[in-house]
DNA sequence: CAAGTGATGTTAGATTTTATGACATTAAGT
DNA sequence: ACTTAATGTCATAAAATCTAACATCACTTG
């Protein structure tokens, strides 16, 4: 599924492309961008370079402008998105860690108790004040 | 997945994106289609146009020329590849009409009788004579 | 209503990309 | 050595894109 996501966001389409595809004017696309609605990247010569994924998000900007919204609103819309996402990839993130401390804890553990895993004899197991901090 | 084919299939790529994912130069790539490997299309400016499946393809030629096989080899190839499949889709579209036919006619047998499923009041239901032409 | 603003159209001039065709080169086979 | 297949290179023309500026059109608002 990576490699999935690596296509859909490489940089590939020239603008003509995205016109046919999405049915705006280059004049369209370039304003979205100045607006900071979408950040294609450019080639060698100074040509922006589109990927599927901005493709979507123009095809997004149409239907959020035929149903009203204006440019400020989409921003405000992606705004409140990519912070959604970003504290979602935070407490993501937070879980990763406090589960990792507990592996490497416990490692440490029969590391310490040489090899085995802990056991009723080493310590009392049901206590595990240390990791909930 | 017929969207996906789509895709794959959707003429979007000009020359320069292509010589960067094939590593690849315009003068191979435009001269692999001149021996009849690829047959990208044409945009309204004469710009030739290449789909993800034209890039696999691509790739797949630049392997088979390392491993040594010259154009007339892969050529002989993918001649030999279409003609297998162009034998299993005709295999595919056999049986299905051949079911199609069945259920036509089964339809027909309906109709007849009223909208009920053909019985043996009808005529002998093992009869099936008919269809195996 | 006149003025301001947001979204888009249009145009000009420069730069980049691609097309075609010709000729050159290079490696391999006979 | 001579051919041939695959590719490189170059010149010239056309198409695509860039930027920047000015124009238009529909709304909104004082």
């Amino acid at each position: 599924m990576r490699e999935k996501e690596l296509r859909r966001s490489m940089s590939v389409l020239p603008i003509g492309t995205v016109m046919k595809l999405t049915d705006l004017t280059a004049r369209q696309i370039r304003y979205y961008e100045q607006q900071g609605l979408i950040k294609p990247s450019r080639n060698e010569g100074n040509r922006r370079m589109y990927s599927l994924n901005d493709v979507d998000r123009l095809l997004e900007i149409k239907d959020y402008l035929d149903e009203g919204l204006n440019i400020s609103g989409i921003k405000e819309v992606y705004r409140k998105q990519s912070q959604l996402e970003a504290e979602k990839k935070k407490r993501q993130e937070k879980n990763l860690t406090d589960s990792d401390v507990r592996r490497i804890l416990q490692d440490e553990f029969m590391n310490i108790a040489g090899l085995k895993p802990p056991s009723s004899t080493f310590n009392n197991p049901n206590d595990y004040t240390k990791f909930n901090s």
